[in-house]
DNA sequence: CCAATGTCAGCATAACTGACATCA
DNA sequence: CTGATGTCAGTTGTGCTGACATTG
């Protein structure tokens, strides 16, 4: 992630590797383990947005435009990929007369779902047995509290770099 | 990330988020804020894969094929974004007698990764400042050390989950 | 000769935009 | 009528596989 070794000043030090790409890095690390064993049982395999799909969705339900803003995706895109998990029979498009048509999880997509929550429990179970429960809850205590908005504007604050793009 | 809100049983507690969805969205968290702060600052905007290629990058540039297998992608999905890169000045490719071909940064792409580090760095105080410094301290503490080789076999100690793909 | 590499060409996926019908 | 929504159609991105030339 834009992280070049190109500092050959410190070698390889803390503060080398910049935490942005070190979280994502962490994220593959889950999500690709997750990902072998949920084919291995036998779970159809998800692209990155239709597992997103269940992350975002809640008891209630939400409209195909719903969903498409959550994944910040088109409309239209949404569409195709809301209606292919709806032939894997993971998700059902109920009509409410109330609320008109929602989006929400089929019986088979509640399972895959449970599913997967557990492989991801064994997963950070896992993980604690090898770089220790306390810095698992380091994680936790950082990720668990809110970050707030991603920081769109340049800050106003400290201007560390010209960012002159020649 | 596969994380349906479908545990009516814990309210949001601590440990409802799996860890795997809070570390994506803590890793686009920072990167949506680089890539636009990236933009705004006159550079080009480059896919995912293509930003990847200045982390895997060392100073001693790897060959178009090693690129392509630290990426994870075909060789010749390699190829292209590579030109595309060297087009936009980014990359160089030199040919080298004893080694042959390499694939280097180019100046401007030297400055464009010096940018983009000067940027994470920024957001990391701002993270700081948001959810307090020893929080971004446990985030490295337990992103820095290493993690080991994905886990791909199902652990052959916990079989928390049937995994009946039904 | 062989293995690794670089390149070209065609294909598949999954996003996009544009246009249009429906409905609260 | 209008805004939000669902749908269809065509286009673009970016990965893939197959095939082939080059090179050490």
């Amino acid at each position: 992630m834009l992280s070049a070794r190109l500092t050959p000043s410190d070698g390889a030090g803390p503060g080398d590797v910049p935490l942005a790409a070190a979280l994502l890095h962490a994220a593959e690390w889950f999500n690709d383990a997750l990902l072998t064993r949920l084919v291995a049982g036998g779970w159809p395999e998800l692209s990155r947005n239709q597992a997103r799909v269940f992350a975002v969705l809640d008891d209630d339900g939400a409209s195909q435009s719903e969903v498409a803003r959550r994944l910040g995706i088109a409309r239209q895109s949404a569409h195709t990929l809301l209606h292919t998990m709806v032939e894997l029979d993971l998700l059902a498009i109920v009509s409410r007369s109330d609320r008109g048509a929602r989006v929400v999880l089929a019986p088979r997509g509640r399972r895959m779902a449970a599913a997967a929550r557990a492989l991801l429990d064994e997963l950070e179970d896992e993980l604690a047995a090898r770089i220790g429960r306390d810095r698992v809850d380091g994680l936790r205590g950082a990720l668990e509290v809110p970050w707030g908005p991603t920081p769109i504007d340049p800050s106003p604050s400290r201007p560390r770099d010209g960012s002159a793009a020649t």
